[in-house]
DNA sequence: TCTGGGGTCCTAGGACCC
DNA sequence: TCTGGGGTCCTAGGACCC
């Protein structure tokens, strides 16, 4: 929490209605729903005219056209959305360098860098400003909601909305939340709140008076703590700018459940594709595949099988993915299937950049990872290994000892690719050995083994080490 | 009117290793 | 021969968010 309320979350009002009023003035003033318009599908955004009728995010579609027949019914048309949300957020960085895009509409801004000793009044004036020009270049309404913390923050853009904003002073966050019902925590969901209610937590001030023994033996323990802090108004999270993403998926609802495997197998393909292509555009590989299947009585299933290694090729995604499908009984018929591939890397196949390749320099680089006889831990001398330039590298791998284990096979070829980033792991006993090849130039190498002979730890970290600046290009094996 | 699609984080049990 | 405690990795499921 910090002194002065400095920490905002700013809210698009009913994006996506929103993008679609403002490009088509008919629909102004008008009941307006985006989401899926079909059988199956949900609302995604009522714009402010529909939620007159009742009509909600998550509703089912069919129940939204029953409640209001004469509203727009509308399918997503994200690249527009992209390119508003685009717009709003260069504003948004216009005012501090310090902001955390949550989602396509919403953003948690930090005003420390710019504006170390703001008050409510300097705040509440930056807002001001920065609301007015997101209207006057974009024609959208956002909410803001300004404090000591991001929980502050954003419980109060939600108040704030639609077009406003509250700044909440410093010291008054616990008296502010305390008569809120539980659920405009965020985190707490209808099953947490239910769970809270049947022990006659209904309010944030009935739970913040609560022992933290008493929320964790209810909650469990991360969830518990965190609630018993965030019910005080205590919220130490900072805003971060840049977050690496932890598992790429894509799944898809049928019109009407499917038993048919030639069906299902048919459309698990389709899936792989589209994480495969994706996984290819940001550059990353992961070691786990995951298939998701969701039953005709709504409920979910997970497989997930491990690889040795990363992998970005739609095939091997596909192999494990239709094997996971083989295990699972479809006989009652499946609503909806889901391929997703998590344990992500930045790593990147071979084959891909292949063309892209062949008019570049190859620098010569080598990575050794090593170990004592005795010690043998799977992670020793695992993580990443920062590769400042050029961007590409290739060249093979040779393994040595009875133990090692690595992303890398004997023989393969490998790149450290355009994210400045690669990795190897050791097992222990023996060694691996990286060797880029290329013109006659080496411009580093990687070293994980500790220095004096003592047992190798997790703890010794992957170390470039730069190439003398002198002509020793021939030996590239290692120390 | 049955309930989308993209994610994140947590829990819990078992395997395996030291 | 029996016993234990800690740590990591993997798998499955569930809550939650937009």
């Amino acid at each position: 929490m910090r002194a002065r309320p400095v920490i905002l979350h700013l809210d698009l009002d009913a994006f996506f209605t929103a993008v679609e009023q403002l490009h088509k003035p008919s629909l102004r003033g008008k009941p307006v729903v985006v989401g899926g318009v079909r059988g199956r599908g949900v609302v995604s955004t009522a714009s402010y005219e529909a939620r007159v009728f009742g009509l909600r995010s998550a509703m089912p579609t069919a129940e939204a056209r029953r409640r209001c027949p004469n509203a727009a019914f509308l399918s997503p048309r994200f690249e527009a959305y992209r390119d508003a949300s685009h717009a709003v957020m260069d504003l948004v960085r216009e005012l501090t360098p310090l902001v955390e895009q949550v989602s396509i509409d919403e953003a948690y801004l930090d005003l420390t860098p710019e504006h170390p000793q703001a008050d409510v009044a300097l705040v509440g004036e930056l807002v001001e400003g920065l609301r007015a020009r997101i209207h006057a270049r974009t024609g959208l309404t956002a909410s803001v909601g300004a404090g000591t913390s991001k929980l502050v923050a954003k419980i109060h853009s939600d108040l704030a909305k639609p077009d406003g904003q509250i700044v909440v002073p410093p010291g008054e966050e616990a008296e502010r939340l305390a008569p809120m019902a539980v659920r405009a925590i965020p985190g707490v969901g209808p099953a947490t709140a239910a769970r809270l209610t049947a022990h006659g937590i209904a309010t944030v001030g009935r739970l913040a008076a609560l022992e933290l023994d008493e929320v964790v033996a209810l909650l469990g323990k991360a969830h518990g703590t965190q609630l018993h802090a965030f019910a005080r108004g205590e919220d130490d999270r900072e805003v971060v700018t840049e977050r690496a993403a932890k598992s790429v998926s894509a799944e898809s609802t049928f019109e009407t459940d499917v038993t048919d495997r030639v069906r299902l197998a048919e459309h698990v393909r389709r899936l792989t594709d589209r994480v495969g292509e994706r996984l290819r555009a940001d550059g990353l590989s992961g070691r786990t595949v995951v298939l998701k299947a969701r039953r005709h009585d709504f409920s979910t299933l997970t497989r997930s099988t491990t690889l040795d290694q990363p992998t970005d090729a739609d095939s091997v995604v596909a192999r494990q993915a239709l094997r996971l499908l083989d295990g699972l009984d479809v006989a009652d018929g499946l609503r909806l299937l889901g391929v997703g591939v998590s344990g992500l890397s930045l790593y990147t196949q071979p084959d891909l950049l292949d063309g892209l390749l062949d008019d570049r320099p190859t620098p010569v680089r080598t990575s050794t990872v090593e170990d004592d006889d005795e010690f043998v831990r799977p992670d020793a001398g695992g993580g990443a290994l920062p590769v400042d330039e050029p961007p590409v590298a290739r060249g093979e791998v040779d393994t040595e000892g009875p133990a090692v284990r690595s992303p890398w096979r004997p023989g393969q070829d490998v790149e450290h690719a355009e994210h400045g980033r690669g990795w190897v792991q050791g097992s222990g006993v023996g060694r691996v050995t990286v060797r880029f090849e290329g013109p006659n130039t080496e411009v580093g190498r990687i070293r994980t083994f500790a220095e004096d002979d003592r047992a190798l730890t997790p703890a010794d970290p992957p170390v470039w080490q730069p190439a003398e600046p002198a002509d020793d290009a021939a030996d590239t094996t290692g120390p």
